[in-house]
RNA sequence: CGCGGGGUAGAGCAGUCUGGUAGCUCGUCGGGCUCAUAACCCGGAGGUCGCAGGUUCAAAUCCUGCCCCCGCAA
């Protein structure tokens, strides 16, 4: 069997890994990124990808920088056929990528050459896209630009989240790659240059990204939030402050009227109406700064919001 | 020692500064009204106030230590 030289840090990472493992491949070496103090407090938290790696007791490398040439040369040493790269967060030089004799391929959270880059799943659902799915390909130098070997897809549904496409993705994607790596071992894996056509780019979350602005439609206001659940979370500010906004629907038959960002109407059992540019939106679950995740009713019981409760929607 | 908020009834909060009867909204249980109801009216149950110690005639409230939860930043 071929033997694997993995590169990958978070969860969606060692899904993958976790796979390759099970398939019974030689992973040779681990490579994940540096600890680096997280949290509360600034205790170190080791990436899911180095916990498996310690379990199965792989040879593990955190370099901050793969690319330099002591580094490559070590990995080399460790003589792997195929790298294996996975939601790494290092962009990999040339040589980096030829540490294998059989190159590197990677597993993509999107069907490309839709949502090229770092947040192709919260991006996808922000924009109301329909369907979803990972792609796995053989890697080069640009930023998802490779020929693409296997396509696995999922729709998109008004119940999901982030969180669930991700856990989708993440399953979806270890199942590829494995079946990835069988082709590549037998000779048959695809080669397909990514077509021209349908480029996009999942640009980096950006604390912009997060914030509520209360003038655009209720639909992409719902797209948001769900999109962002549960990581970073979407937010915006009323009169206690901060406050996110974990789980929202679209009003039906909610008319014009309020400014955006006014409450103007409570649920019973549900939660508030909020108006927005178009239409309004019912707000289910929420967070203020200091405490948990409750449901809306209970923010509104707490004395949280009442009718005419004011949210801003700064554009800063 | 990164900055900060918090732990009071099943849920969410007020009360703490200025010690002295356990309060609010919701839920829940029983009854009533109603064609009916998540609506309305009447009544009830339910709390070691995070844990331990200290001060005091008296501590949710003041002092000390500890545990747990969360936001920001990374």
């Amino acid at each position: 069997m071929l033997k694997i030289l993995f590169m990958g840090t978070p969860d969606f990472a060692a899904e993958s890994l976790k796979a390759l493992l099970a398939a019974g491949y030689p992973v040779v070496g681990v490579v994940t990124q540096p600890d680096k103090p997280v949290g509360r407090g600034g205790k170190v938290r080791y990436s899911p990808v180095k916990e498996i790696a310690l379990a199965h007791d792989l040879p593990l490398f955190q370099p901050k920088r793969v690319r330099r040439p002591e580094v490559i040369e070590q990995l080399k040493a460790l003589g792997a056929d195929l790298t294996v790269v996975v939601a790494f967060g290092q962009i990999l030089s040339k040589e980096a990528l030829e540490i294998s004799p059989l190159g590197s391929v990677n597993v993509h959270g999107s069907i490309l050459p839709r949502w090229r880059g770092a947040a192709p799943i919260q991006r996808a659902i922000m924009a109301g896209d329909a369907e979803h799915g990972v792609t796995t390909m053989w890697m080069d130098e640009g930023m998802d630009t490779g020929d693409m070997c296997l396509i696995g897809r999922t729709p998109i549904t008004p119940d999901d989240t982030g969180g669930s496409i991700h856990d989708r993705l993440a399953a979806m994607g270890a199942e590829l790659i494995v079946e990835t790596v069988k082709q590549i071992e037998a000779g048959t894996a695809p080669r397909i240059p990514q077509p021209a056509d349908g480029v996009t780019y999942a640009a980096k979350l950006e604390r912009q990204d997060e914030q509520i602005d209360w003038s655009r439609p209720a639909r992409d206001l719902f797209n948001q939030i769900r999109a962002l659940n549960p990581w970073p979370g979407a937010y915006s500010v009323g009169p206690k402050g901060i406050l996110k906004i974990w789980k929202a629907s679209v009003a039906e038959g909610a008319g014009p009227g309020a400014e955006p960002g006014t409450v103007v109407g409570l649920v019973k059992r549900e939660g508030f109406l909020v108006a927005t540019g178009d239409g309004a939106l019912l707000i289910r679950e929420v967070q203020p700064p200091g405490k948990g995740r409750m449901e809306a009713q209970a923010f509104i019981n707490g004395g949280g919001v009442q009718v005419g409760t004011c949210f801003t929607s700064e554009k800063s």
